[in-house]
DNA sequence: TGAATATGTGATGATTCATTCACATTTTCT
DNA sequence: AGAAAATGTGAATGAATCATCACATATTCA
């Protein structure tokens, strides 16, 4: 099996305002570890100097590298989650049209976050034991939007099969959204980005062809 | 910057046909090791072990660990655009329906050759040097479809611009493919994903909506 | 205040790995 | 055949890295 996956559960909890400060400055410190030396720069070493805190504190709040990096996931992956979820619950998503757009646009902006430790957690984290779990963001919303196609399904093309087009849909969206972030800027200059992924999409579900 | 390129240049030619059989037993050997150990498992030991060959020989013809992995990504890599070049190029492909049908079906073959390495090679081997120019698929399949579609740009829809929408298109369908084969598996049977896949690229692209 | 608990330190051990090199074996070429 | 070139070998080297632990300092609380 790849990766032999150890125990990478949190350690110890960190009780005093102090050593909260100390994790907060470890896991920080490991993603601009992360995104300045790869993952296998980022040395266990390396991210306590960083974090300025001596190797010891690391390795009193995570048991290994990995629980590390898990951290790290696990932060980023809410982030992102808490930025779809506002926007498909969002009252103002009225249409399907218009909760399309909400999606599109959160999309953009979660990967507007931080594209380089976006870059570096989707292309040299191995996806490997817990990190894997954490990066499960994709199915999450995938089920959310298909929740959000059934209460529109008078909006859906006939043709289409919520669970299934959810999956298409969120995995086109996500696709193009890191596509852009990470190797194709240009398409980032005012929305065309945003546009031709609501093409995208809109053409694809929508039963009254608005294109 | 991330990970320290050495020089993965190949390091000498073998000439001998026993040479050019051991050169080939190691390279398969990595992939068998990959997909069984992870980037990380997969050393050069354990590499030449498999190969059957002792490791001095490995280090005759690859400089190091990445040089190795570089020109396993790169017969893979070559193996798909072969497969894809067959498609559009086909002179059955007479209408952009056609040509979109053959790329989508070529795409899935392409994922299909060998799931397990492919999965590994996008998700565990850091995109670094040598490495990440080999992983470049993706620029050239939409550079190709792009000249599909100007051949074709009589059937285009008039809001898109062909350079935009290959791109678009391209990101979607390997995005789709590789879902499919690495996560979703019952999206494979009896053609779902050819079908939806066809569906989403043609309500975007086609001037005359064939849904 | 001072005992108990929480937090912080960094030299050190143990392990793993990539890579080399001096030498052995096989093939080619004359 | 036999010299030269190609190919193959694997113990040994040296450099990293992860992770521990005995001890120091800071904070809490009775």
């Amino acid at each position: 099996m790849p990766g032999t996956s150890l125990d990478a559960n949190p350690r110890k909890r960190p009780r005093q305002a102090r050593s909260r400060a100390t994790v907060e400055a470890i896991v920080t410190a490991a993603a601009q570890v992360l995104i300045e030396q790869g993952y296998e720069g980022a040395t266990t070493a390396r991210v306590a100097e960083r974090a300025g805190v001596s190797i010891g504190s690391l390795y009193q709040y995570f048991p290994n590298k990995e629980a590390l990096i898990a951290a790290l996931i696990e932060r980023h992956a809410g982030e992102i989650m808490a930025i779809m979820h506002r926007a498909l619950d969002d009252p103002a998503s009225r249409t399907l049209a218009d909760g399309l757009k909400a999606m599109i646009e959160a999309g953009a902006a979660a990967h507007r976050l931080d594209p380089a430790l976006h870059k570096i957690l989707h292309e040299q984290v191995p996806r490997v034991g817990r990190l894997a779990k954490g990066m499960d963001t994709s199915r999450q919303i995938a089920e959310t939007l298909e929740r959000f196609l059934r209460l529109h399904a008078d909006e859906l093309h006939p043709d289409r099969d919520p669970a299934t087009a959810a999956i298409v849909i969120e995995t086109a969206i996500e696709a193009l959204a890191h596509k852009a972030v990470v190797e194709r800027q240009d398409l980032l200059a005012d929305g065309l980005l945003e546009r031709e992924a609501f093409s995208l999409a809109a053409s694809y579900l929508l039963r009254s062809a608005i294109r």
